[in-house]
DNA sequence: GGCCTCTGGGTAATCCATTACTCGCCCGGC
DNA sequence: GCCGGGCGAGTAATGGATTACCCAGAGGCC
């Protein structure tokens, strides 16, 4: 594997003018700099990125942790980072927390120990690990979820409000009995989208049932349960709020196991709008979130705060929109 | 942020021992190793990646290049590939091409550049530019499709075989004009599809019609347009055999458009057991692939040519199977 | 007791690119 | 003609962990 000082020699110069030449540095001679660029060729030269790196003390790396690779609205946030990072060289590599503090905390310290240049998260719970990173003087911004007790960037989607909305829409409906079904307690998204429904329903001067409300983690099968759960019971609900994409598999499924329909039979508006959610029969009334710009907006804060670790920290809040389909009409 | 030294000062060995004591070495002694992971701990010392990876001129680090990571099939991939290399304490990074040549050919960059133990890739057309890995010596497996002229350790999913097999499923269900959504020419996957769908029709002594079929990329988009024009001929398909979920989207959009009803009207089979696969009305026909193992077979292969490159090529090939729902069924 | 072996641990070389520092040369100004 | 300044390029220090090599001391054997 070619070295610096191979290509040094092969085009006669110094290796410091290798490295400057290389790295468009201005004060070198542009017949220099051609010659350089040709022996690096001919070598097939590829610069050691881990002595780049250390000699650097930082590589042109955004770590981006999401929490679920299979969930679309993170996916989607995964493009926006990328988009913006590369159009200033910088690489993007993404890590799949899974939900899990562990393994959150695991990537963080690998996310250390390459000194990446920055950090974007949505964090897994409350006991998030990122003060090891403001430790070290790590610029990181938060997507999605707020960090608990840091004050650091942070984008989020004004998901409460949309909650309230969308409940307030199935009220509209002429719903009577709207449930909801979230994310585990401590997750802010979850919460938030509680509290929406519960404003919601205090607005129309509606009882809180805490009986149709269920919490489970944010995946299918445990909104399956939930949901089975929920019809189950004397009194079901005969709508339901959903928190993310993937609840929304797992509610659909139990609809069809009772042979009941949504829109009919149990009003439906979940969070995400997925590519298929126009397609199921009936069509899925959606809270639309903005993921992609979320992703490009974080990207750009991470960016500014690499360039300047001082400035104060901000907090954007996007707007989500409610697309109304037919799951949320009798 | 400490280093070695500070450790060893603080735990008064050399910085030779403190490296052998946090690396596990057996020429310890355990009080001694005790005194040094203790004083890293207090320290809260981190390893300086790039030092370490300089010296041992490679990282423990697996690459995984995906050509879309909105595509649940290869996002499954990577759950395989995580898996299994946590096991052995490597990490993966998840790259996206997003099926662009010029894409994949800069992550192979970094990949390189960064030293990392090995790569795991879907190649995205014909030019892939892996040559490069192969001239470093570094270990690499192709999944999903073969990589043109190199004899590397390939993962396969014997996709003619289940075309041909969904096609003839379609067929035997009084499907009269079984048409064919694919992928771009050059791409194995599209073509083995289109392949394995021209055999049934042979074996059922079809007439070939080159108008019901179509090619486009593997996206949404491309999808719903080819399937607008397909539906628009005046001697359109009854069925239609679809690459991928992707596309599927796509098709589903245009009969929604067309007010038409999957089954009914055009019987259906697609690639990718998506989630919500069986939740769109009618559920769909699909062919299931085996995406979490392909990536967990892929890693194990990586691990094995990581340990030892000179061992011979192989390709292994895993079986799809047809789930019959009721878009295949008039 | 003398010599050899083995073990644990220290010293210093090594990985490779970047960059601070330095030097020679050329040009302009006085 | 001499000096100061500026520019381009070379020399060598630097970053931090790993590891080849070497040494001291303990224990065993004759």
């Amino acid at each position: 594997m070619p070295t610096v000082s191979d290509v040094a020699a092969r085009a006669g110069v110094s290796t410091a003018t290798v490295s400057r030449a290389l790295n468009g540095k201005p004060t070198v001679d542009p017949d220099l700099a051609a010659r350089v660029r040709r022996a690096a060729e001919e070598l097939g030269y590829q610069p050691n990125g881990p002595a780049r790196n250390l000699r650097r003390q930082e590589a042109a790396v955004v770590a981006l942790i999401i929490s679920d690779v299979e969930n679309p609205f993170f996916t989607a946030i995964a493009r926006g980072v990328e988009d913006v990072a590369h159009e200033v060289g910088y690489s993007v590599v993404l890590c799949n927390s899974d939900e899990s503090a562990d393994k959150e905390s695991r990537y963080l310290d690998i996310a250390i120990q390459e000194r990446v240049a920055g950090v974007i998260l949505s964090p897994s719970g409350p006991a998030s690990s990122v003060a090891r990173l403001a430790a070290r003087g790590t610029a990181y911004v938060a997507v999605d979820r707020p960090l608990p007790d840091q004050d650091s960037d942070v984008v989020l989607v004004d998901t409460r409000l949309a909650a309230r909305e969308a409940t307030a829409h199935l009220i509209a409906q002429g719903y009577e009995r709207v449930g909801c079904v979230t994310g585990p307690a401590g997750v802010r998204t979850a919460d938030d989208r509680l509290a929406g429904y519960r404003e919601a329903l205090r607005a129309a001067r509606r009882r809180r049932t805490p009986k149709l409300v269920r919490r489970t983690e944010y995946k299918a099968a445990g909104a399956h349960r939930a949901a089975l759960e929920l019809l189950s019971q004397p009194e079901p609900p005969d709508a339901l709020l959903i928190a993310n994409s993937a609840m929304a598999v797992g509610v659909l499924q139990a609809l069809q196991e009772r042979g009941m329909r949504a829109g009919r039979d149990v009003g439906l508006v979940t969070f995400d709008d997925a590519p298929w959610a126009a397609l199921v029969d009936p069509p899925l009334s959606v809270v639309a979130q903005p993921a992609y710009e979320i992703g490009a907006v974080a990207a750009r804060l991470l960016l500014a705060r690499i360039a300047d670790n001082t400035r104060p920290a901000t907090t954007t809040t996007l707007g989500a929109h409610l697309i109304q389909r037919a799951s949320s009409r009798r």
